[in-house]
RNA sequence: UCCCCAGUAGCUCAGUCGGCAGAGCAGGUGGCUGUUAACCACCGGGUCCGCGGUUCGAGUCCGUGCUGGGGAGCCA
């Protein structure tokens, strides 16, 4: 028996088909049954009457609950009443499986009720639409940098030794030895540039910290592309060109997910063109030193007390953005608070020719990156100077033994922007299975 | 690690000054021929997060612990 897809239902318009799928709600009345059917690609209104039916199949059909597997024969019927525009004048249903007294009702539940029961909140409209998102932003980054001359050059996950020395890890028996999870492919991405020209890598990241934020995940993913012969202003350019095709991938093939199930307002996201606001440190320290003067609020100002030689905490990067329609570039930070990786400017030592995009409308930094050390001194200075151990770095310090060029990437969170461009409360929502401090299941 | 908020029916929540434990939804029964989170009527449903204290009396006040949420730091 061949079975129709709810996505494709238009070209069987008039036909009489074969739906597999799930009952997501209904309605009745004494004479009318009003069946929502959802098969995965989308959800489609059945109707039966009991003239049509008779008494026997009108009341089995009456009798199933939310979440019963099912197959439902009928005629796709175009009816404007319908949601969706279409709607199938059911024949027949039969019942594949039971679905006895589903968690989740079509009434409002709580974060928590819900993320306990994700296995089952998948199911939703609106989870079908930030997933879908999720994976058009997904194939939008492989396919950027496929078509950009890029090889796709995977970093291991299990690493011997913490990459930036900075954060929290998580760690694991090894045969013995102590391995932990990767908190950044950067490093190897290095070497695969030496090797490669381009490339990049995507993968989970994991990271120990105990983040209770919005913002935070222990489990995200990231990519991460390394050019080399590339600096910072290429980089920077590079960034600039692979958002807005992002951007612009997602408005193309989700208006209608990001207006009707998401309700995402789109005319912030159709103004993320090029070029994007570039800034140093330096200017931007000075717009958030303005801002921290006109403000009358003292917790606010409280918040944005800053000098030089700091690092951007959350709400001096909250603020900053909120004078910008689009995402903003932010490059060279003081150099003694970013990682040891870091290029140290040649004509200004006291900053790295680094880079943070900042995303709009409060999403603040989804991408971190610039140039990296290519001077071998430099670079075992900035090791000691992190009392970092220098052995398990000799083969990072190899690839300036060997051929050292200029070289850049950066680090893209992928939770971030699909929270950004989706408009969404919490990156909980934008992975199948989040990972938090105080969640490991389902 | 620190700061703030919350925990009452399966779910979302209300509960006044310390005085009989409540609503909507979900579930069950009945009604309704175009519903849009359908609607209407009736029914069942409680370890008020745990422990200790104050009180004639605690969901309510105090102490403490646990769990969840938000934020800081750190970062994508």
């Amino acid at each position: 028996m061949s079975t129709t897809r709810i996505s494709e239902i238009a070209g069987s318009l008039g036909q009489e088909v074969t739906l597999r799928g799930w009952l997501y709600n209904m309605r009745s009345s004494k004479k009318l049954h009003f069946l929502q059917i959802r098969d995965g690609s989308g959800i489609i209104q059945g109707i039966l009457s009991l003239q049509d039916a008779g008494p026997e199949l009108f009341a089995a059909i009456g009798a199933l609950t939310q979440e019963s597997a099912i197959e439902a024969v009928g005629k796709v019927v175009s009816d404007p009443r319908s949601p969706g525009g279409f709607e199938l004048h059911l024949k027949d249903v039969r019942r594949v499986s039971p679905s006895v007294d589903y968690p989740i009702s079509p009434k409002e539940h709580g974060d928590a009720f819900l993320m306990d029961h994700r296995h089952l909140w998948l199911r939703s409209k609106r989870q079908h639409a930030i997933l879908k998102i999720r994976h058009t932003i997904i194939k939008g980054i492989r396919d950027y940098f496929d078509e950009h001359g890029f090889v796709l050059v995977d970093s291991p996950i299990l690493t011997p030794n913490a990459c930036e020395g900075t954060t929290t890890l998580f760690g694991t028996e090894y045969f013995g030895q102590t391995a932990y999870l990767s908190q950044s492919g950067q490093l190897y991405q290095e070497a695969a540039a030496m090797a490669f020209g381009k490339t990049y890598c995507f993968g989970p990241t994991f990271r120990a910290e105990k983040s209770k934020t919005r913002r935070h995940l222990t489990e995200f993913w990231m990519v991460e592309p390394e050019v080399a012969y590339m600096d910072l202003e290429g980089d920077m350019d590079l960034i600039e060109d692979f958002l807005c095709s992002l951007v612009e991938r997602v408005l193309n093939k989700h208006e209608r997910d990001l207006k009707e199930s998401l309700e995402r307002d789109i005319e912030p996201l159709k103004r993320v063109q090029k070029p994007f606001p570039r800034m140093s440190y330096d200017d931007a320290l000075k717009m958030i030193v303005q801002i921290r003067d006109a403000t009358t609020d003292a917790e606010t100002k409280a918040a944005l007390a800053i000098e030089w030689g700091m690092d951007f905490g959350s709400p001096h990067e909250t603020e900053l953005t909120k004078k910008f329609d689009r995402p903003i570039m932010v490059h060279g930070y003081p150099y003694e608070v970013k990682a040891f990786y870091m290029k140290r400017d040649p004509n200004n030592p006291k900053v790295a020719r680094c880079v943070d995009v900042l995303a709009p409308e409060g999403y603040g930094e989804i991408i971190g990156g610039g140039q990296r050390e290519d001077d071998l001194q430099i670079l075992e200075a900035a090791l000691a100077k992190h009392e970092l151990p220098k052995a398990p770095f000799e083969w990072f310090l190899d690839l300036r033994r060997y051929g050292s060029v200029p070289h850049a990437g950066f680090g893209l969170g992928v939770e971030r922007t699909v929270a950004w461009l989706c408009g969404l409360h919490h990156v909980r929502e934008t992975i199948p299975f989040a990972r938090t401090m105080d969640r490991l299941s389902p």
